[in-house]
DNA sequence: GGCTGTCGTAACGATAATTGTTACGGCAGA
DNA sequence: TCTGCCGTAACAATTATCGTTACGACAGCC
């Protein structure tokens, strides 16, 4: 599986979001994003651009402009992040279609999407028990390096 | 998630192999079962030698070579075949290392760390559910054209 | 009304993984 | 010795992701 980090910088900025406005302020930069996910800002807005579509963040133009969370970081789950993030299935079918005329060439793609079809719904559950609000606990409670 | 097709290619080509000593065949040619998958039995060949360096099947040199099964279908999972031709984890973290001087810079990785670990478990639990022999068993009930 | 900071997005290159393809040496049975 | 297939290297094509530059659009502020 090609390892992709969508899911894990797309988590970043919300729990980067959420920490900054419970600090008081009101709406976040795609630059100050980048500098702590050590990215370019154009990365921030492209991903934060599909949480917006997928109704988790907002973002205001003009002076003064940024991101703000759409919702409670209590009400996101890494499922609804997954689903604004990440376009495909987890697992491919053949790229091209398999002998019809054999017994498995017919078979093994219907077997293969039910059977698939089966293991993404698990997935997609295990994402939904996941919480932002338990992301950014957790990385709140990483050890302080020590000095 | 870019979507790769070796574990659904993995899975055909055993499935194959098995039917195919099942009609009382000794061993399976890489093109043979390259004709069944409509691809290139190079291919096939590479992913078999992963699946054999995990010893689920066997290779045969010389005059009338080819591939047959180490263990019964029964015994093998997808998770076998998952672990075998799949090499890296489900999702990854920053390719760059995040602004340690930041809090959710500096705790984000072990968190997201923890978080995959456990989805991931769950994802391999449910692969190791589906034996090949249930695949095949599901090829076989796929339903014949109507003329 | 102009200035300024940031979004929104297009465009392009670099990188990497997968897949398809050709080629060729090596092995073992007939 | 001949033949068929494995085993593997090498390379091109395709695709996705990521980084980067550039620039227009927008809205608050002076």
């Amino acid at each position: 599986m090609s390892a992709n980090s969508r899911l894990t910088i797309a988590a970043h900025a919300l729990a980067w979001i959420g920490l900054y406005q419970r600090q008081g302020h009101e709406v976040a930069t795609s630059e100050q994003i980048a500098a702590s996910a050590n990215t370019n800002p154009v990365v921030i807005r492209r991903l934060l651009g599909e949480l917006r579509r997928a109704g988790l963040v907002e973002s205001r133009r003009g002076a003064g402009a940024g991101w703000s969370l759409a919702r409670e970081l209590g009400s996101i789950t890494l499922l609804d992040v997954y689903e604004a993030v990440e376009p495909g299935p987890l697992f491919a079918m053949h790229r091209t279609t398999p002998d019809q005329g054999c017994v498995v060439g017919h078979g093994i793609q219907p077997a293969m999407r039910g059977i698939y079809q089966d293991i993404e719904e698990t997935l997609r559950h295990e994402l939904a028990r996941v919480t932002l609000e338990k992301v950014l606990r957790d990385v709140l409670a990483a050890p302080r390096q020590p000095l």
